[in-house]
DNA sequence: GAGTGGTCTAGACCACGAG
DNA sequence: TCGTGGTCTAGACCACTCA
């Protein structure tokens, strides 16, 4: 049997889908639904929640709760050096770090190497729909930076392997400032390496996408030899 | 400035991860709980909510709250055919069925043509780790049901691409079943297509494993052909 | 200042699990 | 039957936004 909440949760959910109530516009205030549905206000706020995390709503302190424009779906296209599908702006801002913990791990280089890190944010319009942390040992950035209006790392370095790693988790607050999406929202991640053809790891790149409006895309063409060696 | 039951979350957090707490103890019930730490019992469930979407605690209806016990990761990976890393029991199921919606497009076939659907669910001891559904055209099924001790249209058929696309959503309450896991938590998703030379279809394949213990992982070897076409 | 959502309280009642 | 978590109520008080 469905609880209150779901019921509500279902009902709201159907005015948005059917187009009753359209993307910007706010909904009643909590009070007003909780009347109107003869519920509780904590009852009303659990519905709530539940558009949230589906990405349905937005709620905003203060001002109301509204209906959210869905997001175009982003795709990330795995295999070659360039991230998003899109015609999205791109802002990067680059500085040297050491390398440490997880990143030097990483890339498999001695503690405190110098590394070029770009921090990249995707823009569709005004709103950021994606951000990434892209390392590159110093040595290997300047040829890296030459593709400066693309995407750093690209594909006229020596790569000729990328092994990518893809999971979802509740983004960190920093992350979910920097996409404006809810501390409930989850994540996908995609953890990339780039190994050159002497199997020296050429890069390192975070990527995290809001996961409702994120695929990540993988083709691959299986050789001879990995049929074969493959259990 | 911290809420209440941010802060009470923090200190169950650290006990459980400090070892104060292990896995399979029980909690306090939420009313000891909620005198201990002199709140009320719905801010306790909100911390505790906290928790379960984390995966470190486990809620059962009438037993209590219980320390879950980490999780081994999982890891996809992607290319191959073959889906599951560690040592897990598979259990499969076999039925026909017509081809419709979903199905349908991603095999690219007329409506009704008949399907082989391969029902999986593998297991770690008791625990079901993954549940996959896997189609293939009935005409291709024999061969498929060859490697009948392994996955379905493993590769000795005509695989020569491998197309995935990774997301992240809220289980279905048939998943959460399924996994055992809560409806807060939320499932990877491996929508997989497989093609022939011919460029057929071969086979369709759906997955859906919990994200808080499972990596998809994708290896990729750029070929000069790719590296030139890619815009 | 008026209206909004965010947090929290102190209960009530029901449903589930185990003895 | 008893203790547990699940749901819900009817408020209170604070913080934020905007006029």
């Amino acid at each position: 049997m469905p609880t209150l909440r779901d019921t509500i949760a279902e009902d709201l959910r159907t005015q948005i889908t059917t187009g009753h109530l359209k993307p910007g516009d706010r909904l009643p205030s909590e009070p007003k639904l909780a009347t109107h549905y003869k519920v509780s206000t904590p009852t009303i706020r659990q519905a709530l929640a539940l558009l949230q995390t589906e990405g349905l709503i937005e709620k905003t302190h203060g001002k109301g709760n509204f209906v959210r424009a869905p997001l175009r779906r982003i795709t990330y296209r795995g295999g070659t050096g360039i991230p998003f599908a899109p015609d999205l702006q791109t802002a990067i801002r680059t500085t040297t770090i050491q390398a440490r913990g997880h990143i030097r791990t990483l890339l498999k280089v001695p503690s405190n190497t110098l590394l070029t890190e770009f921090h990249c944010t995707t823009y569709e319009g005004e709103a950021p729909r994606s951000v990434a942390r892209i390392y590159i040992p110093r040595d290997l950035a300047p040829a890296a930076q030459l593709a400066s209006s693309s995407w750093p790392g690209s594909r006229d370095m020596d790569r000729t392997e990328t092994q990518e790693t893809v999971t979802a988790r509740l983004p960190t607050p920093e992350e979910a400032t920097a996409l404006r999406i809810s501390h409930r929202r989850t994540v996908l991640t995609v953890t990339r390496i780039a190994l050159n053809s002497a199997g020296r790891v050429i890069e390192a790149a975070l990527l995290v996408l809001p996961s409702d409006a994120a695929d990540a895309v993988f083709t691959t063409h299986p050789t001879r030899n990995e049929r074969e060696t493959d259990r």
